[in-house]
DNA sequence: TATATTTCGGATATTTTTGTCTTTTATTCT
DNA sequence: AGAATAAAAGACAAAAATATCCGAAATATA
């Protein structure tokens, strides 16, 4: 569905958008550390994700990660977009070169219509909205295996 | 969504279906012509199929591959399960350990309402209807671009 | 200014997926 | 039996995804 480096960014972006709302940086290792990913293949992630601007970053002592305050809501397709592209939200379920009503794989209508479900979810949900219930103890980013 | 050999692999359970009514054999290099796919990777691909036991093949002249006639339907989570496995069914759609109601991720509510009803296709819809669509001319395994 | 901190950027390494090639084995036909 | 055909099996190659490393640049603090 998503690569390991999409899976990454949307809980990245989650959980600095549950720690930014003061004015507060966050540094790598914490956000590694918090979403359990490897801490350099995250730092590549970071690197896209501030040159697509969803997220700004400072370097130095007390720099780091964040989300501007009084931004407006990100939604999860972006940064699917900014990681994955899009591709996967209007290609073929079955590899055709084009996606077609009129030239329909097998399962185009099916799938056609699940993928659109999973569009519109990314298009609907934000990384805000994610991070309120995140920060209710609603969910979780990560999970402790024994 | 799915890997590329199980997007072929689909295809070419279908094209199979769609010509095995007869006691037809069909060859590899048929089938990599019909589904637009490489024909090394596609024997890869067939052979495994076969040790699953989802197709029957003979070597030697008018060999090839076919589905034996008279068997139970073959649905397309069989497919998927003998290719790329299960975990994209049952796994968490931020990829954490377990996909779990108690210690959701955060977009586990929606995620998986979705993943249940690719399940649900998967589950429902069977090679040979599909087959059946294909002979019917209501959809293609290969696309003709200039 | 000097030092410590932290991201940035580029190079490199590993793993997985995708794709290819060659030899062997089974089967059919002559 | 011998020749031709086609899949099976295993080794190999290329590409992409995942992951790591290191020096450079920026920034804060002393
Ligand atoms: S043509 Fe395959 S999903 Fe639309
Ligand atoms: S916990 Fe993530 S999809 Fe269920």
């Amino acid at each position: 569905m998503f690569s390991k480096a999409c899976k990454y960014a949307i809980k990245a972006m989650i959980y600095l958008s549950s720690r930014s709302d003061e004015n507060l940086k966050i540094g790598l290792r914490e956000i590694a550390e918090e979403i359990d990913s490897p801490e350099p293949f995250t730092a590549k992630i970071m690197q896209t994700l501030t040159k697509q601007q969803l997220v700004n970053s400072t370097k130095g002592p007390h720099g780091g990660f964040f989300i501007e305050a009084g931004a407006p809501e990100i939604k999860l397709i972006e940064v699917v977009k900014a990681i994955d592209g899009l591709q996967f939200v209007s290609g073929c379920g079955l590899g055709l070169k084009r996606c077609s009503e009129t030239h329909p794989c097998p399962i185009h209508f099916e799938y056609s219509q699940i993928r659109d479900a999973m569009l519109n979810l990314l298009e609907q949900q934000s990384i805000q909205s994610l991070a309120n219930e995140l920060q209710a103890g609603n969910s979780v980013l990560k999970q402790h295996l024994d």
